[in-house]
DNA sequence: CCAGACGTTGTT
DNA sequence: GTCTGG
DNA sequence: CCAGACGTTGTT
DNA sequence: GTCTGG
């Protein structure tokens, strides 16, 4: 779950939502894939910095990139101790901002229909922010550029989501952003911090099925069909 | 001791 | 790097 | 997450 | 069917 993202808000309101004072330049993508760069809220040094990172945490013991294609979630329930993620969950906490994400829904008879692809936004047309992990990766022999990566957090689904998954990512609200970055934050926070999101902030419609072929900066591809959920999107 | 895994989702 | 399984 | 490949030898 | 690449 959680597979595919989209983020078109402009910088200006990203650099307001955070308190930053620099942003990466970064066009609207409304497909974003695993492997792609997402943006990542880091606290550095007591300094908060948004930073393109690789989608799909490598472990810095992997050997190869391509170990970050099936890290491209964590289950909250289970990082602490899981050897890929738990330095992570510990010392690299990110936060990760989004317009929405796609929700693939299977199809209710096995065989029959295709999957049905949904965009889940906030019910009030912001941005929201998703709780991720990142690493940082050095390439073998020296050979190569330092790679930074994430991985975006799941929980169970909130009355929301349900409908259609059984999972969804951890969602951060603005008020607890700064005890997800912070170092001191304790395990129990953390666990409370990761519980599903308060039903009703979430809403989502059916895109067209060609967002699977979508070029991922095309808006074209969040365009909802006719039988929606909610109408009133707009983009940011 | 070394070798091999190290992950999630969804589906069966 | 660190843990698990053989 | 989906889309697309899924193989080797030898020759150019 | 299952893995890899994006």
């Amino acid at each position: 779950m959680c597979g595919r993202i989209t983020l078109s808000t402009p910088a200006a309101r990203l650099i307001e939502l955070f308190q930053l004072t620099d942003f990466p330049r970064m066009d609207p993508h409304y497909n974003i894939a695993p492997t792609h760069l997402v943006i990542c809220i880091r606290s550095q040094e007591n300094e908060k910095q948004a930073i393109p990172m690789r989608w799909g945490l490598v472990p810095s013991w992997a050997k190869d990139l391509s170990i970050g294609n099936r890290m491209i979630n964590a289950r909250s329930e289970t990082a602490a101790e899981k050897p890929s993620f738990r330095k992570a969950w510990t010392h690299r906490r990110c936060l990760i901002p989004v317009d929405g994400f796609y929700e693939w829904e299977k199809p209710a008879k096995p065989g029959s229909k295709q999957k049905q692809p949904w965009l889940i936004h906030a019910a009030d047309n912001t941005p929201f922010v998703l709780a991720g992990l990142w690493e940082s990766w050095q390439p073998p022999e020296s050979t190569g550029e330092t790679v930074l990566t994430c991985s975006i957090l799941t929980t169970s689904a909130n009355a929301d989501m349900s409908p259609i998954h059984d999972r969804m990512p951890v969602i951060i609200p603005p008020e607890h952003h700064a005890t997800w970055l912070s170092a001191s934050t304790t395990t129990s926070q953390l666990t409370e911090l990761t519980q599903p999101a308060a039903d009703g902030i979430l809403t989502r419609y059916r895109v067209s099925t060609a967002v699977n072929k979508a070029t991922f900066d095309s808006p074209e591809c969040i365009a909802p069909l006719a039988d929606t959920e909610s109408t009133d999107l707009q983009l940011f």
